[in-house]
RNA sequence: GGCCCCGUAGCUUAGUGGUUUAAAGCGCCUGCCUGUCACGCAGGAGAUCGUCGGUUCAAAUCCGAUCGGGGUCGCCA
């Protein structure tokens, strides 16, 4: 490095290196030439620090100093010294000392970055990733990656403590039917066969139980190809873990330590423990999500015996057909517009509603569209029910108990961020517990599992497993925090005839089961521990942590929302003998030519 | 696959009921400046307004298509 070796860190420099000779390294933050004199600002991951260029002291480094411009790399050799008195800056870490330059080497020279290297400028997203490693320089993005590191650091810790292997699984792997589009690998050595990309690494895990590795976790890369979101990419990241011998208390517990464990370690904050828990039914019922954002109250209020006698046809058709009248209080929006109203009505109709029912307790007295076929009895216990004032507006939906529930929940989620309900310093956990086990899948004509396929019934609903399959109730749990689903696990089967009973409930026939998940069912007769286990989200996790609103911003080097890296410019097409090696021939349909056809 | 939003100097934005030279701040370049720290002062360069097509005497502005980015529904066991 020019004949110097870095001896400090720009931003841990204090008084107490006072009068040291240094050598620091790092990037040019900030010049500030006032001709006779020249102030750098030299950055590296540890902060700032200022190094000064006095002509009278360093001639030929002063006139070095003149030619740097922001981002190149510079060797600083220099004293540390105090500032002078009124110059001495607060807002600086280093604030109180500077480094009088004896030596300047420049290390690199840098062009002009497309935008500035600074937390206080918010640049498009998609230079951002284009140019990603200019990004990563600043100090917000480093921050989130150290959060990151310090987050799998308390993990790998914590779960050593409690005799936890950390063990790797494949990449490579078997496509298995069920759950998410798979990411497909060809094999060159088996022509026209393919590997898959891990959706988890499910099934290696419980095969682990068997092989009596008894405590496992992995920080696992998983893929799946669907859509993207702001909390979704092709490729993430899961904490995941299994435990032999272990019943649901045992496995919650063990995350509720954990999550205290990192929260102290990471953002230095006391979780109190143990985490409130809802039944599924009740986060249903309640909240309309089954990921409710516990941060705000305004739960849904069921007023179906309230109305079941009344003349408004709606309310009497979805009752009948076991539907529900459920409604919600938005307090203090009972004097909306209109217009505001009917934008309301479509944010529900886009969530699946018919429409939404609605009594505005205005200033001016009661306005409802519904009240017509209400009477005074009706409308006055709704409100009492609801606990409506003057000011108020209750919003109704009239469904299926599904329909309703998605539809206020959505709804109460958008009064929650609109009227401000929601504490954003708030880190609210919860567990939801006894999830329906199968769902019905009107499209495929078959049951679909909720959680996995390996997951346990609960024993109580075991008999019910063959003659009412959607009444089965799971032994699964979801950590949810802040409305987001943090992670999910379940009590696994670990007896082949239950598991093939779930196959078949499942819609696979024998030999499907054999063929995709033969090596389980046999892995099964040779002494297989109960067990269970968990994963979370860890990109999530640590977007919560930090506060973001996207994983892309907790995430190295993240993709698009058309799954593709600005940097790289993957995916890519690749040499026609690439794919002459691996037996594939592409068959593209171009938006043109199918409007040909 | 559906719906919605965005695209103007390097960056952030203004300008859009259709008219001549597209405006500003920051950045960049040059000069001056020995205590600044988002240094200051003076001057300068820099944009065929994402792309293609249409309407029009005239388009950054209106229309259509397309590309790119984002949000969301479907999808995500």
């Amino acid at each position: 490095m020019a004949g110097l070796k870095r001896t400090h860190l720009c931003g841990k420099l204090s008084l107490q290196n006072l009068d040291e000779e240094v050598v620091l390294m790092g990037w040019v933050h900030r010049r500030r030439d006032h001709g006779g004199l020249i102030f750098i600002d030299l950055r590296d991951r540890y902060g700032i620090v200022q190094i000064v260029f006095n002509p009278d002291l360093a001639g030929q480094a002063f006139s070095k100093a003149e030619e740097v411009r922001n981002e190149y790399v510079l060797a600083v050799k220099g004293k540390v010294t105090a500032r002078p008195s009124g110059t001495i800056n607060p807002n600086l870490t280093t604030g109180e000392i500077e480094i009088y330059a004896t030596d300047l080497k420049i290390l690199n020279k840098a062009k002009t970055p497309p935008f500035y290297i600074s937390d206080d400028v918010e640049v498009d997203e998609t230079i951002r990733l284009k140019y990603r490693y200019l990004d990563l320089r600043r100090t917000e993005m480093q921050k989130s990656l150290i959060l990151r590191h310090k987050t799998t650091k308390a993990i790998r810790d914590f779960l050593d403590k409690h005799n936890f292997l950390e063990i790797e699984t494949p990449m490579l792997t078997k496509s298995s039917p069920e759950g998410a589009r798979d990411y497909l690998v060809p094999s060159r050595v088996n022509p026209g066969e393919f590997y898959a990309l891990p959706q988890s690494p499910q099934l290696f895990k419980q095969i682990l139980m068997v092989a009596g590795m008894d405590r496992y976790f992995q920080i696992a890369r998983c893929f799946r190809d669907e859509d993207l979101r702001a909390d979704r990419q092709p490729e993430f990241t899961q904490l995941d873990m299994e435990i032999s011998f272990s019943d649901r208390e045992t496995i919650i517990t063990l995350v509720e330590e954990m999550m205290q464990y990192i929260f102290k370690e990471t953002l230095n904050l006391d979780l109190s423990i143990p985490f409130p828990r809802l039944t599924y039914y009740e986060a249903m019922e309640r909240f309309g999500s089954d990921k409710p954002d516990l941060r705000f109250k305004m739960e849904l209020v069921d007023i179906s015996d309230l109305v079941k006698s009344c003349n408004f046809k709606v309310f009497q058709s979805a009752l009948a057909t076991g539907g529900k009248v459920k409604g919600i209080n938005a307090e203090g929006c009972g004097n909306y517009p209109r217009r505001q109203i009917d934008d309301l009505t479509k944010l529900a109709i886009s969530c699946g509603s018919k429409g939404l029912a609605w009594i505005a307790l205005t200033d001016e007295g009661l306005k409802s569209p519904i009240a017509k076929f209400l009477t005074e009895e009706e409308l006055n216990n709704i409100i009492k029910k609801m606990g409506g004032k003057q000011g108020d507006l209750l919003l109704f939906v009239a469904d299926s108990p599904s329909v309703v529930a998605t539809v206020l929940g959505h709804l109460r989620l958008e009064f929650g961020k609109r009227l401000n309900l929601i504490n954003p310093e708030e880190f609210n956990f919860s567990w939801i517990i006894d999830f329906p086990l199968l769902e019905w899948d009107p499209e495929e004509k078959r049951y679909v599992a909720i959680h996995h396929p390996f997951t346990a019934p609960l024993e109580a609903d075991l008999d019910l497993l063959e003659s009412e399959p959607d009444r089965v109730r799971a032994q699964a749990y979801d950590l949810v925090l802040n409305g987001v689903e943090l992670g999910g696990g379940s009590i696994r089967i670990h007896n082949r005839s239950i598991q093939e009973k779930m196959f078949k409930l499942l819609g696979l026939t024998k030999e499907q089961s054999l063929e995709k998940f033969g090596y389980l069912l046999e892995a099964f007769e040779y002494g297989t521990p109960p067990h269970g286990g968990i994963a979370f989200g860890l990109d999530r996790m640590i977007m919560l942590m930090a506060r973001k609103d996207t994983i892309r911003d907790v995430i190295a080097f993240p993709k698009t929302q058309s799954a593709s890296d600005l940097m790289t410019q993957a995916p890519s097409p690749v040499e026609p003998k690439q794919l002459k090696e691996l037996h594939i021939k592409l068959d593209i349909v171009t938006k043109k030519s199918s409007d040909v056809n």
